[in-house]
DNA sequence: GTCAATAGTCTTGTATACAAGATAAAGATT
DNA sequence: AATCTTTATCTTGTATACAAGACTATTGAC
């Protein structure tokens, strides 16, 4: 294998923390991490850092790493932003996307559909992502793409608590539609004020959201 | 004080990297690194790791930490990014900027001024960063202040580039003008658009940043 | 019984030691 | 003479050791 110990490290615990294993404010013991994984503090330690530089985690000189506990408040800038980006690749993906990146999308939208007619939240929740996955990448923008995906991964715990939402399931696919029809039609600015408005928590979404929080 | 070693080692490298001093390409070499700043490998090590999750570096498996060298396609593409969310940052400034915010800004547009005057380009440089940051901290997002701050730190060295084309300074102080007039007006479209242009590397100037990049 | 102070333990932060892969150099073979 | 192979050195990656600050529990005083 290619890849080191910290950057697997870095990314299991990564996913504990944004699939919520680690709920937010919960410590980080290095020793006891250590020994999970069966290595030395080293790594461990080196794979925390690199949590803290992304903004995962919280290191408070000499009393350890906790994970990253944002406000409701500090959640829905988040939210704000990642409408902002993914409006961009939207736009972008309109104007740029190949025959190739079109099929791509429209294969994504129809998983998503079998996982609605299932009615399996789990299975579409993971849809979803590759469905604004394939949009990032027919952005043909790397960069963006990358920061789209950071961005997507970090507010994984959020969004899935957003699902649970009666119907919205429902709603956001129909909203993947028109998505959809818009990208391939090439209108960028429709294309980006529906990525916009879908991604965005605004109003009851906001609402339902904090409520969900707390429990 | 409150901050730990491999903290300030951090950010005194990093510093390094974004005025240039470390080039793009060059390797980092830890016992070398350690020596200079009279330290033990570990903290620098720690140090190296959370510029590679931030994106500065690169850390190729047992061959060490190289700073990373983006193609010019990347720098666009992040001067991209950086411009969306500059406008979106103005857009939000516009609305909701209190009367403080806006003497801030008028503060550091004044500043501005007396560094065109003075025809002191790397002043003016430092200026800008401040004026930058006024309209980031009007915009009341905590979490998109911290995301336009990072990625104009990251890419600073580019910047500096730009500002020694010919005329560029009185150009950039122009366009700071107008943006200060709509913001201070409210309107956020406006604020949102020209901020966006402000900061796109678009047609000649992205030929001036490339033909500057490779002396 | 409650609060405060002190001792003890635990955890982090840094240094050092060791192992393994990578680079470089020297020798052998064609 | 050039290239391949082998060996030696150097650098990274991980483990362990040690020091110092933070937490906890117990004991003493009010």
């Amino acid at each position: 294998m290619a890849e080191n110990t910290f950057q697997k490290l870095r990314d299991e615990i990564e996913n504990d923390i944004v699939t919520g294993r680690f709920a937010p404010g919960e410590r980080l013991d290095e020793v006891q991490l250590a020994t999970r994984f069966g290595v030395s503090r080293t790594p461990i330690r080196e794979a925390i850092l690199q949590l803290n530089a992304i903004g995962l985690l919280e290191i408070r000189p000499r009393r350890g790493a906790v994970v990253i506990d944002p406000a409701p408040q500090r959640i829905f800038e988040m939210f704000e932003v990642m409408a902002e980006l993914e409006g961009m690749a939207g736009a972008m993906a309109a104007r740029r996307h190949t025959e190739t990146d079109g099929d791509a999308l429209k294969a994504a939208h129809q998983k998503c559909e079998q996982a609605v007619a299932a009615g399996e939240t789990d299975t579409y929740y993971y849809e979803n992502e590759l469905f604004h996955r394939a949009i990032y990448a027919a952005s043909h923008s790397g960069f963006l793409e990358e920061q789209c995906t950071a961005m997507h991964r970090r507010l994984r715990p959020y969004r899935r608590l957003q699902l649970r939402v009666h119907n919205r399931m429902k709603a956001s696919f129909g909203e993947h539609a028109r998505i959809v029809d818009a990208v391939l039609a090439g209108d960028a600015e429709l294309s980006r004020a529906l990525l916009r408005t879908h991604v965005a928590v605004q109003g009851d979404r906001f609402s339902d959201l904090i409520a969900n929080l707390s429990k």
